[in-house]
DNA sequence: TGATGAATTGATGAATTCATCATATCTTCA
DNA sequence: TGAAGATATGATGAATTCATCAATTCATCA
């Protein structure tokens, strides 16, 4: 098991995905990515995502292993801050995607219920 | 628990993220987003991934409920194809922020064995 | 029709990740 | 010094995800 460096770049690729892979840890970066600096203090994110706070620490602990942020001790409060701009890129990118994406969906949805035979029409994609 | 659709942002991005977060699937989508047409048959992915086919097809079945990609039949053969141009747009911006992040620990580590106390300097961020 | 190739689905134990709780550290200030 | 606030770390059972193997579907062609 080599720990990034060594590996081949799809696998620390999908080591970084699955850093961004939790709802807590999208809205603490998105919360980042609209403070001015890219940076704000644990407490603010202790307050814009409401879990508490070892939860946070946690996932804080999380993104700092993977890079994606970085952390300064300043007084008795710690700031974090985005890693790199291009992170904040990375979450701008996801969201034209599921917002085109969604889309779609909600258009698809309209369309098929205004086939005549509706009820069960199945898309073999499942989800009734 | 809702499958997209209602739920908060934040949610479906992670959701996409976790859909990412594997090298067999990022290696199927970098194979996608490098073939003409971001799109390619099934043989091709199991070539250019090495996977056993039952396992490559459990891969592409994720990718497809995450609607990162999108298949089509033609005779005996599938064909798979990115969903969205933005998933290639994903993949390399993940590409740029870890080349430009391994090339500032490279040069960390380089700098710090050039340090006199040399041995077990620890950067409070772990990785000896 | 039925054998063959291509791809998918199902089932199962092993390995990871998550949420929660308790505890520890670090800094300030009385 | 030591009490209090702000963060972080550890440990543990519950929930997910992964890898592997067996079985199934779909389309072609003899």
């Amino acid at each position: 098991m080599f720990s990034d460096r060594e590996a081949p770049l799809y696998e620390i690729k999908a080591n970084l995905f699955k850093g961004l892979a939790h709802p807590a840890r999208v809205r603490i970066l998105e919360i980042l990515a609209d403070s001015p600096g890219q940076s704000c203090p644990v407490s603010t994110l202790l307050e814009g995502t409401g879990l508490e706070a070892s939860h946070l620490s946690q996932h804080l602990a999380t993104l700092r292993r993977h890079g994606v942020v970085t952390s300064v001790r300043t007084a008795n409060s710690v700031t974090y801050s985005l890693a790199h701009p291009k992170i904040a890129e990375l979450l701008a990118i996801a969201r034209t995607f599921l917002l085109d994406t969604l889309a779609d969906a909600r258009q698809q949805l309209e369309a098929a219920s205004a086939l005549p035979g509706f009820g069960t029409a199945t898309t073999h994609d499942g989800a009734a």
